[in-house]
DNA sequence: CTTTATACCACACATTTGTGTGGATGTCAA
DNA sequence: TTGACATCCACACAAATGTGTGGTATAAAG
């Protein structure tokens, strides 16, 4: 990517700020911010930005700029650079973007999250008070963890597992029993979130 | 909440994805896709909408339309009422949204990402591949976990422990040995997630 | 029967908005 | 000096856009 100048990067951060509030900027409302009295000085940085690739936008259409790079993507680091104060990264490994994360290319409606009550699955990592983000889907593989529904309408997480054509829900923790009674797979784990 | 119609549900729906993708439609651009011929009938819906508490509208301005309850929000459950293929959800304990799950209140330039590598945190719940969300600072208290710089570049994610005034981090597998050598705190670990 | 809410339509009108045209100044490299 | 680029301006114009006015029809509630 093209290095910016400081009144360029200046534009792009106002544009970013709008789009993180649902709402990017008309040509004359970036002019008002920027002090611009033209329409015109605002079109000549946006085809800069444009022709630098930080973004796109269709054209004749009010407020569709769209930014190339995740507005909210936070770099996945390695290694850092020593004895440099401002963490200018090193080794980036690739991004995380909000949005998609739990989501992907699911659709809202397709996904819901289960508070993580108990111990039952410390042993793959899944702690008390994580947060699962659930796949609604009535099928799962072996081995697969998923939400299932229990007799008394509880939700529970446990790793689906297949026996001599038998389905049970198996414990990551050795203390606990596996449960064979009725029970019902509602979705499958795609995330764990836990937040310190 | 009020309930909603059908039809006024399709049009939260399809307003809903467009701002999901930065860009809120016009009256018209709702009007086109709901299948409406006049401007009017999509000021109605968008009236009803907004009398019955789903968005906000800033007059006078194109595409100025805001929802009220996050666009992304993901309901967090305990329990779901049985037999019920909807999944209509008995007890919502919450909602988690994505935009401030790591960020909180902070700005994207105060946080980045480390990708786990090993298993020495594995008693925290913390796994290799895991991807930790650090906030940038140069302190922590004791017990925090905390991304720290190692002499080779190398990040790396364990807990900070102070001992008669020494500095220390410590893994959370017993296996492995705790860190005094040099090291420096390059921020604090506020969220763990966990992709399958 | 009247009222209220829902669910549409047509059309006009003032603003908002993107775009186009035509400049001007300064810097920096070739 | 020439050219590319960045940084501004004024102004015009067509298209996009929100809003207003005034309808029709149906169903449920009082």
């Amino acid at each position: 990517m093209q290095t910016l100048t400081d009144k360029q990067r200046k534009v792009l951060d106002f544009i970013r700020s709008r789009i993180a509030h649902n709402l990017p900027p008309t040509i004359r409302e970036i002019a008002r911010e920027l002090g611009f009295s033209s329409t015109g000085t605002v079109r000549d940085y946006l085809q800069a930005l444009q022709q630098k690739g930080y973004l796109k936008r269709s054209k004749a259409l009010s407020r569709a700029i769209e930014l190339t790079q995740g507005s909210l993507g936070i770099p996945i680091i390695a290694r850092i650079a020593a004895g440099n104060p401002a963490l200018a990264y090193e080794d980036i490994e690739g991004h995380i973007n909000p949005d998609d994360l739990f989501l992907g290319r699911l659709s809202q409606a397709d996904v819901f999250a289960v508070k993580v009550k108990g111990v039952s699955m410390v042993e793959a990592g899944i702690m008390d008070g994580d947060i699962a983000i659930i796949k609604k889907q009535p099928h799962a593989n072996n081995g697969d963890i998923v939400a299932a529904l229990l007799e008394d309408n509880e939700v529970t997480l446990k790793r689906l597992k297949y026996k001599a054509h038998t389905a049970f829900l198996e414990p990551a923790n050795p203390a606990y029993q596996p449960i064979y009674k009725d029970f019902s797979v509602i979705g499958k784990l795609i995330t764990i979130i836990r937040k310190y």
